[in-house]
DNA sequence: ATTATCTATAGATCTATAGATAATGC
DNA sequence: ATTATCTATAGATCTATAGATAATGC
């Protein structure tokens, strides 16, 4: 049995604090934050516990540090930067397009926001923080709308994009629970067609 | 300190019993069923540990006792039970007006939700039996609505329950991370009425 | 000298069981 | 005789720490 020599260099380093973020992210998506222990996502990375430990002080900065990398991508992918009226509705529906393709992703954050809804979990600030963001984002583009003559300026902007947003989680939650039946991008791209036609000028 | 004397009758037990479901409702909505302990549910319900496992023979078995609690409720109180078509939209208005008074359940529930979605959890059939019969329930009063001529007979009616029901689930998060900020019932009310007129007959 | 990682373990919970106790109902 | 409830505790985890080890970089 010989011994594999593993060098230990800040590259390597770098390596397993990058597995064990994965590995964090498919136990939270498997079992939650709570469910999840470090002896798991740990051997997951191919770490010990201490060895993780080495990397994130305590599970808790274990967390906040997968949701600081999900902000790093979002920004990286998410926004709707720039686009306005039915541009960003459309844009919206290829953003769930993409997501159909990442169900691990998608669970991880639904279990998440779904733990965290009840009180002093750890990443109740962060979604806090985060949904009134997403809502105001989409409510500006909704707005340019209105600016661009797309859309009447009656419309209730801040509604429809709490609606969006409730449609884009609630179908989450279906298609996670059964893939097979419940096509969430099909299902979230009618609804967009039929928010499209409800705000549409001359539709009033 | 005169040591109350308390009647251990089985009037008193049932007492207990639903002491127990209530105090583990309340703890699963702040906490996640994971999250939850025994102990504290005990406490909350006036009982040692011991005493409640007297009543419900382990943990899993209080939280399938409580799922069947709900069960119960709903189908005295929830139920379409028929209302077709436009009567069927207005009754679920109704019904998300009523929840926005019971925050507590509310939280309750999606916080179970959100835990399900992950693997392995002991109220994932639970949800995954309920979520098609739901949705079938909705999607037969909506071809209902067909049928009274109310409705278009083109509109997918499965694809608008999933609509529907993604819609209550998804701004009861939103409302229950800033209930100041989101009017669920208002906006669930604005959802349902551009749903009404984008199915209504004669709107083709 | 620094640091990535390990072994070993302390200390804190948490679920569930065993067995005792005290009340009611026959 | 039954049963609602308690005290005490076993056994299983789980997080985090202490301290050792082995590799790199100066």
């Amino acid at each position: 049995m010989t011994t594999e020599r593993v060098r230990r260099t800040p590259e390597r380093s770098d390596a397993a604090r990058e597995r064990v973020l994965h590995a964090a992210l498919r136990a939270i998506a498997a079992n939650g934050y709570r469910g999840s222990t470090l002896a798991v996502i740990a051997a997951d990375a191919g770490l010990t516990t201490a060895g993780l430990l080495h990397h994130f002080p305590s599970k808790e900065h274990l967390l906040v540090a997968v949701l600081a990398e999900r902000d790093r991508l979002d920004t990286a992918h998410f926004e709707l930067s720039g686009c306005r009226g039915f541009a960003a509705l459309d844009r919206l529906v290829e953003l769930v397009r993409y997501n159909a393709m990442l169900p691990g992703l998608v669970q991880a954050f639904t279990v998440l926001l779904g733990e965290s809804v009840g009180s002093d979990h750890p990443a109740r600030e962060w979604l806090r923080d985060r949904y009134p963001r997403i809502r105001a984002d989409i409510a500006q583009a909704l707005r340019g709308g209105i600016d661009l003559g797309e859309i009447r300026p009656d419309v209730n902007c801040d509604a429809k994009a709490a609606e969006i947003v409730a449609m884009m989680d609630g179908l989450q939650v279906q298609w996670l629970l059964d893939p097979d039946q419940v096509d969430m991008a099909a299902i979230f791209a009618d609804f967009i067609a039929v928010v499209r036609r409800a705000v549409a000028v001359g539709n009033g």
